[in-house]
DNA sequence: TATGAATGAGTGTTCATTCAT
DNA sequence: GATGAATGAACACTCATTCAT
C-alpha cells in the first residue's frame, strides 16, 4: 500500500535531495531513504550499488546541471559579468558544498561504480573551478581587476559564499548583489558627504 | 595494567586537533583517538566522561585561546584594523569552524558536562560573532564603510574565510592581506595604466 | 544473511520470559536473547527498538493477559471470593512482580516507544492493585472483614505471595487455597481436640 | 584532603549500606563507593579482593548481626511469641532481602573469599529459615496453630514482609502487630455488631 | 523488480580489576 | 596501606549490505 507506482531514480533522487538539505550529508540513511519512499531497504539496491554510489550519482546529477546553466553563460559577456552569472547558479545549488566532504569521506571505498563517479566528479568540479578561476584572470587581463589578488582566494571567496547562514535572510538575488559590490568596489565609502 | 608513561588531557588534546585536521568531526572516534595513543579505549573515558565531552573541551580551549587574543586588540584602532587583526587571528583557529556543526549536531545529548560546555561555547561564538558585527557597524557609522552593504554578509566573509583551501597555499598573513584588500576596495583595477 | 526459518515476536517474547524467569531482569541481555534464539543480535532491532522496548512490550502483553482474566471475575461474587480469585490469577503471572522494579530502573530513558508502554503499565498495574485495594475494603464494609487491619498490608501480602518460593512446591491451587485460610480464618486452631 | 582518617572496613560497609538501601544491588560500583569514601577505586582492593566479596561480607555481617539478636529470644516463649520477635528482628534488616538474588546472581564466580562467605551465608540464611519453620511446627504439635497450613507457605509470608512497600508507610511495630493479627486470626470479623 | 529477513562490523559506554609506585 | 593510571570484557545500539524468494 501508499506506493506502488513504480519507483524511479528521480524518486531516490528527490528524497535524497530532501534529506540533504534538512540534515546534511549524515543523515542520508539507507533505511531512512527507505522508509520516507515507502520501500524496502533491500530495493535501493537494485538502483544502485551502494550508499556511496546513490550519494555519487545524486551530485553528479546536481553537477551536470549545474554545468548545463554554466555552459548557457554567453562567452561574449564581460568576465566579471559572467562571474556574477556564475555566483547565482552557486548560490542555487548549496548542496554542491558537500561534494568536497564528501570526496574526502570516500577515500577508503574502492567500489567500481563509486569510484568512476568519484573521478567524473572530481573532474568536473575542477572544470568549474578552472573555468571561474579563467574568467577571473581574463578580468585582470582586460584590466579591469587587479594583478595583486590572487585569483584562487577570489575563487574561494565566490565558491564558499554558498555556506554563508545569511543568504536565507538577505535571499539569493540581494546576496549576490551585494557580495559582488563588495568584490567589485569593496567596502570604503567614497561618499562625500559624511554619515 | 598502569604500564604507559602517563598520558595527560594534553596528549589526547594534540591527537584529537590531529584528526579533526585531517578528517573532520566526523572522524573522531574514540578508537582512533585511542589507537594513535596507543591506548585502550576505556583509558579516554578516565579523562573525559564521553566523545562529547572530549569535543566540547578541546573547542573550549581554543575557544579560549582565541579570545584572549582578540580581548588583546587594542580598542584604541580604527574598527576596520580591528577587524583585520580579527581575521588574522581566525586565520590561526580553522577548526573553530566545526563548533557550530558541533553544537548542532549534539542537540540531542543532555550529558551533564558536554551542556554546560556547549552553553558556554555557543556564548564564547555569538560573543565573538557579535564583537564583530559592532566593529563593522561602527565602521559604517563612522563614514568608512558602505550602509549598502550588509553587516552580516560581510561578516560571513571573514568568519568563513577559516575554510578556504587557498589559506594552506598563500600562507595566513599574504591571504589575510590580500582579502582585506578586497573587502576594502574591491577588485576594481583604477589604475590609469593599461595591463 | 536471511537463512533461518523465520523468527517471530512470539518466538522473542518465549525466550525473554524463560531468561525472565531463570535469571531475573538484570539477566536479560540481548546478546543472551540471541544466541538462544540462534540469531545475529541486530536481528533483535529489527523487532524492537531497543531493550527497554522489548521488555516493556513483553511486560504489556502480560498485563493484558492478566487484566483479560481479572476483568472476568464475576462482579457478583462476595468481595472476598472475587479476592480469591485475583489471586489465583496473580499466581499464575509471577514475571509480573518485576514490573514494578522495570519501571524504576528505566526511569532514566526516554525513548519513545518505551515511554509509551512505560505509562500505559503504570497505569495499568495500578489499576490492579487499586481493584484490589477497593475489594478489600468492601469486604470490611460489609462486615466481613476486620475494619482494623490496613488494607494496603492486605494487599501486600496477596500481591508479593506471586515471590514465595513455596508456589512451586505447593502447586498455584493449593497455595492459594491455603493462603487464604490464613487470610481468612487465621493459624490459631479453634478444634477443641489436642493434636 | 578530606579523608586521611585511615579507612575501616567499618566506613566500607557503611557506604555500601547507605547505597544499598538508596539505589539497591544494581547501584554498588566500587567507583561510587569509593567516591563517597573519597578514596581511590583501587584501595578498597586492599579491604576486599573483589566486589562479591564486599558484598557477601557485608551480607554476612549483617546476618550475623541479625543472628544475635535472633539467639537472644527467649526459648522459653510460646512458639508463636518467638516468630513474633523474630518477625520484628527481620522488619529491622530490609537488606537481607538481597541476599537471595545476590547468591543466584553470583553462581558462576568462583573466588576463593567469595565462595567461602556465599556457602556460609547460605548456611546462615537456611538456619534462621529453618529455625523459623521449627518454631512453626512447635507451634502445630502444641496444638495452637493448624496442622493444615503448610509451615513453608507461613515462612513466605513472614519472611517476605520484608518487602511490603506498606512497611514505610505504617511503621515497623505497627505493620508487624497487624500482620501477626492476620496471621493468628485472620480477617474475618468476628464482632456480632454490623460494621 | 521488489522485498522480508537477517547479519556483521563498528561505535559509544560501563565497570571490575590489575599493577607499578 | 594507599593510589593513579590503565585496561579488557561486556553490552546497547546503528547501519550498510546480502540473499533467498
Amino acid at each position: 500500500m501508499g506506493r506502488k507506482k513504480a519507483l524511479t531514480e528521480r524518486d531516490i533522487f528527490d528524497v535524497t535531495e530532501e534529506i540533504l538539505k534538512e540534515e546534511g550529508l549524515q543523515g542520508v540513511h539507507f533505511k531512512k531513504v527507505a522508509d520516507r519512499l515507502d520501500v524496502g531497504r533491500s530495493t535501493l539496491y537494485e538502483y544502485f550499488e551502494n550508499k556511496d554510489d546513490l550519494l555519487l550519482a545524486y551530485m553528479k546529477r546536481l553537477m551536470d546541471d549545474m554545468n548545463q546553466k554554466v555552459e548557457n553563460i554567453p562567452a561574449s559577456l564581460p568576465a566579471n559579468e559572467k562571474l556574477y552569472k556564475l555566483l547565482l547558479i552557486l548560490l542555487e545549488h548549496t548542496q554542491l558544498h558537500q561534494i568536497d566532504r564528501m570526496i574526502r569521506d570516500l577515500q577508503s571505498s574502492d567500489k567500481h561504480a563509486a569510484m568512476f563517479y568519484k573521478e567524473e566528479l572530481d573532474v568536473d568540479l575542477m572544470r568549474t573551478y578552472n573555468l571561474m578561476k579563467r574568467w577571473i584572470e581574463a578580468a585582470k587581463e582586460q584590466g579591469a581587476w587587479k594583478q595583486s589578488i590572487d585569483s584562487g582566494l577570489l575563487g574561494d571567496i565566490i565558491f564558499h559564499s554558498i555556506l554563508f547562514p545569511n543568504r536565507e535572510k538577505m535571499g539569493v538575488e540581494s546576496m549576490a548583489r551585494q557580495l559582488f559590490e563588495i568584490i567589485e568596489n569593496g567596502m570604503t565609502n567614497h561618499d562625500s558627504s559624511p554619515s
